[in-house]
RNA sequence: GCGCUUGUAGCUCAGCUGGAUAGAGCAUCGGCCUUCUAAGCCGAGGGUCGCAGGUUCGACUCCUGCCAAGCGUGCCA
């Protein structure tokens, strides 16, 4: 409808430019919107007061003369000027009714749309370490990830699902070190658990696990452990120098095979335990893509080869620097460290490099909003390798502030004091976790209250948009009870007897589906369809309050029928979009 | 200090890329269940859109400068 009026209107522009009112020059973008007020139509456009000024004349007049020569269309009824110079459009209300039949014909498929034309679009997302298990915090990005790329898949783009697991670096040494010390308590041996360590009680797990396995096959007595090893933070030492100490004392007591199986025993119980959280969460990716593999198969040396022959890289202080802040970035980044270490940063551009070649057309990053200041450094990185950077797109998104009530709860990896996104999901569930989510801006700070999130009664919108959708469901379940059959035709040919406010509010809001999603979609902004959802419920609502749907009038009793048959398929389209259930009671 | 993000009702947030009288939920107050589920509906109160300028027919939206909050500013990841 919207494109409708736009090629009328186009066709007016031409001619006031064939007249010499217009500059034949101008190429106006043509603005139709929805009305937020019945009473200024269907649709409007400020098109006459976007020209007045090129036109040299006033807005008003200008409006008047498009109004005159607009060619007349069967699907409009009125139009009117109004205001400062706004046309408004009145659409023949049996035009509208349209949305009902093309709701119904097209089921499921309805408001999906092929804009994507099939371009390849990777979605990385979550990629948090595996150090244990997924928080609240992940769980947003986790939501938001799934949101756009199933929200992209819908509007015609391929998508593809990744989670970089960074399997390797000094996080993973903490890690594998850090279970191996509990592990050693499993066996008798009395340690002092370093301050930097990973505390967590599922490291205790992983070590009982591998004692009751593996026996005491990784044993070494706790004196030789701690020989000369530099005192902790906590006895007034360095805890990143104790740390790393008792990293190498790991790998040489235990020798590489060895070490590598704790590494192992660590890695594959966090890892599953991450992988089946997201697959209850609805979560499922295509590609799992490890950083350590990355490492072995040669992709950084090459990448920073192709740096280094494009001559981005030079040594200072004995380590490899990229000179990135001669492409945006404020400084230059170390590549590989003076130990010989490559960074995170090396393996990322790899990583990148990567993905670029595996021909996507754009490559979306989801992450942290903490990350922020990595961006110019991994774009520099791109245009350094040759690379089209506009290909990449960083989406942020903002951590979330876990309250319970007033009370503002920690979070912290390290020290395993956290609330987990499978705690939260066994709180809220599913639903809720999902639509809490998604409802707000990623870029928004975003509290998120356990007690309100908990309480299932009132205050979670999840409920208000499924019990819409029940509500329908408990319509025809009355319906046959009644003894009553749905008449889809009859009430097909008499959907003009919809002439209540309520059903027209509703006709209305069901048009702006498709654009809807598409807007949601190409904006990366999930929310806008949740507010789509929630307005669409509440239509329904205050139509339910209204009207009886079941009326003795059949004719009457079948168009409303439809209408809130086409209601209830729209909700399903959405929330099932949203990987959000449907439930037909509730 | 510099950079990014944010600032809208008591609280949590929308505001369709510059449009018409700034909206919703919660909270407060007042109504609606012998009639399709009251997890619902209707009504009331509540606003200097952080502050000050600027751009134009028109600014919550764009520009500049302040103020405030969060994050970043590692040879950590």
């Amino acid at each position: 409808m919207k494109q409708k009026l736009v090629s009328l209107l186009q066709q007016s522009v031409e001619i006031l430019k064939s007249k010499g009112i217009l500059d034949k020059k101008l190429n106006p973008t043509i603005n139709v919107d929805h009305t937020r007020d019945t009473r200024h139509g269907d649709f409007s456009t400020n098109l006459a007061m976007v020209l007045a000024k090129p036109a040299a004349t006033n807005p008003r007049q200008l409006a008047e003369k498009i109004i005159s020569i607009l060619p007349a269309d069967p699907l409009v009824f009125k139009i009117e000027l109004a205001g400062p110079g706004f046309i408004n459009f009145f659409i023949n209300a049996d035009a509208q009714f349209q949305i009902i039949k093309q709701i119904h014909d097209e089921g499921r498929q309805f408001g999906l749309s092929k804009i994507g034309s099939g371009k390849k679009v990777q979605v990385e997302f979550v990629s948090a370490n595996p150090t244990g298990p997924l928080h609240v915090g992940h769980g947003r990005g986790a939501a938001y990830g799934s949101a756009i790329a199933d929200l992209l898949t819908a509007v015609g783009f391929d998508v593809s699902k990744e989670y970089y697991v960074n399997d390797a670096g000094r996080q993973m040494d903490i890690l594998t070190t850090s279970v191996w010390l509990r592990y050693l308590e499993e066996c008798g041996e009395v340690v002092t658990f370093p301050l930097n360590g990973y505390r967590g009680e599922y490291i205790r797990d992983i070590a009982f696990t591998l004692h009751k396995n593996r026996g005491n096959e990784y044993r070494r007595p706790s004196e030789l452990v701690t020989e000369n090893i530099p005192a902790d933070e906590t006895q007034g030492g360095d805890k990143e120098k104790h740390i790393d100490a008792l990293i190498d004392r790991a790998k040489t007591l235990l020798g590489s095979s060895l070490y590598d199986d704790v590494f192992q025993a660590g890695l594959s119980v966090i890892l599953g335990d991450i992988k089946q959280d997201l697959e209850e969460f609805g979560v499922t990716f295509e590609e799992w893509f490890s950083e350590k593999i990355l490492m072995e198969n040669g992709s950084i040396k090459e990448a920073l080869k192709r740096l280094d022959n494009a001559g981005y890289l030079y040594k200072k202080d004995g380590a490899t620097w990229f000179s990135s802040s001669q492409l945006g970035d404020d400084k230059d980044r170390v590549v590989v460290r003076d130990n010989g270490q490559v960074t995170y940063f090396a393996s990322d551009i790899a990583y990148h490099m990567n993905k670029l070649d595996r021909g996507f057309d754009q490559v979306i990053n989801i992450w942290g909003a903490d990350h922020h200041g990595y961006i110019p450094r991994i774009r520099a990185a791109m245009q350094a390798l040759g690379a089209d950077e506009s290909k990449l797109k960083v989406l942020l998104v903002q951590f979330a502030i876990l309250f319970r009530g007033t009370e503002k709860l920690p979070m912290s990896t390290r020290s395993g004091d956290f609330v987990t996104l499978r705690q939260l999901r066994s709180e809220v569930g599913k639903d809720a976790a999902r639509f809490f989510y998604v409802m707000r801006k990623s870029d928004q700070h975003m509290n998120f209250d356990l007690k309100l999130a908990t309480s299932k009664t009132n205050e979670n919108p999840v409920f208000y948009v499924q019990y819409a959708h029940a509500r329908v469901c408990s319509v025809l379940r009355q319906l046959d009870e009644k003894g009553w059959k749905r008449d889809l035709l009859l009430g097909m040919d008499n959907l003009n007897l919809l002439d209540e406010e309520y059903e027209l509010a509703i006709i209305t809001t069901l048009s702006k589906y498709s654009e809807t999603l598409e807007r949601a979609a190409l904006q990366y902004e999930p929310h806008l369809l949740i507010h789509f959802l929630r307005e669409l419920a509440n239509n329904f609502h205050t139509y339910y309050n209204a009207h009886q749907f079941l009326t003795e009038d059949a004719t009457l009793r079948n168009a409303r029928l439809n209408l809130i048959c086409a209601t209830k398929q729209i909700l399903a389209n959405g929330l099932s979009l949203l990987n959000i259930n449907t439930p037909e009671s509730m």
